[in-house]
DNA sequence: CAATTTTTGTACCGAGCGGTACTGATCCGA
DNA sequence: TCGGATCAGTACCGCTCGGTACAAAAATTG
């Protein structure tokens, strides 16, 4: 039984796909439901039918934003070492903050970093997810540690968090319009940093002064 | 002539404090004027009266903010060397973004990243005024290069451009509710990455693993 | 061809938004 | 003691918010 009424008038996903931008461009409190659907192309009931309402559509949408956008993080923890798993994770961070078919920044930072109180859940839960991915870079290092990558006596969860740290600081400052050369120069300085603090073994170049 | 008429009955500046914690923990958007009178114990014409409307209570309330808690700032400008200058400012940023008696995080990056269109102007000012601090920072780190405190080829405006990163990272983290410790660990590894990639003269203890 | 099922568009809901008119209350100077 | 000036509090403004009731439209099933 393929459909039984009337069919949807509108592509789902390439609906949810437009949902992002606005979101990320305005923040969840930011986007207003005239917005979304307006720039969705369909009406407030259609909205609500097909994604349940404005939190149950964040959702999805941020799930999809992790897929998709987020798939550099993926191929970067595929690193065979420490140092490629953040050298990758810390560039490709910054294509993904200034990709100019994209709004700027990460829809995770823009999408309510402050919210008011009703609605604190939706920045707690973009927090947490944050974090998640953080704890995963640990898991990662610390990995790196056993396998002898890293010296024994690198501290995987600081790391990570310093490499997530900047992350974030990436994100905001694509946010003010910040380019994206501008932002590769601070990714090398970063990873010189995790370089040196953890004790990774450097493939070949050395570091340079900036 | 000190007065002409009945006095008024509270605090301007104590009302402004309260103001601050609001629009910290909840944005500008998130933050409504029933949040706001509620908090500062006055009522909506009297908010109006005093400091002219919800724009301008919040560009009181950064002004008031830039002043007193990113004074910490103006300190470190005043270290003598780059590597004391970026050191307190990172270690100082820590201990202001984890406050126990203030909101996490940081007033200039809660207050709106992203906001509704109207409200748009509000993102772009405080992103305006994080920029300008970083070239204040530029500024002190090119004084250093001239003064011979860091090297010929070091580039003043990529290492600012990374400290603030940092900062930025941290206040989005501290606002997550990641703890001072944890936050102060991070800022040691983006003070050696700064020195590794400044040639800063660093003044004694060494780098060392984390 | 109905009958049924689902989506569509319009029009509307109560609630809260930022902002303000207006009445009283409270101070000053004369 | 009174007039002018300023502030406080209530009650309200038009508007937009997120969410929904309802009927017309469009498909499948018999």
């Amino acid at each position: 039984m393929p459909q039984r009424g009337r069919p949807r008038g509108f592509d789902v996903d390439e609906a949810l796909e437009r949902a992002m931008e606005v979101f990320w461009r305005q923040g969840y409190e930011g986007a207003s439901m005239s917005d979304l659907t307006e720039a969705m192309g369909i009406n407030k009931p259609s909205l609500y039918a097909a994604y349940g309402g404005k939190e149950e559509l964040f959702r999805k949408v941020v799930a999809r934003y992790a897929a998709q956008d987020m798939a550099y993080a993926r191929d970067a923890f595929a690193q065979p070492t420490a140092y490629e798993v953040v050298a990758t994770l810390l560039r490709e961070n910054v294509l993904a903050v200034t990709r100019p078919d994209r709004p700027a920044g990460c829809l995770s930072i823009q999408g309510g970093t402050a919210c008011a109180t009703p609605n604190a859940p939706i920045a707690g839960f973009l927090a947490a997810s944050r974090l998640a991915g953080e704890r995963a870079l640990a898991d990662r290092l610390a990995r790196a540690v056993d396998e002898g990558d890293l010296p024994a006596d690198a501290d995987p969860v600081a790391l990570a968090r310093f490499v997530m740290i900047v992350t974030e600081g990436h994100a905001i400052h694509a946010a003010a319009g910040v380019a994206r050369e501008d932002l590769q120069q601070a990714a090398e300085i970063a990873l010189a940093g995790f370089a040196a603090a953890s004790g990774a073994r450097v493939p070949e170049q050395a570091t340079g002064t900036v």
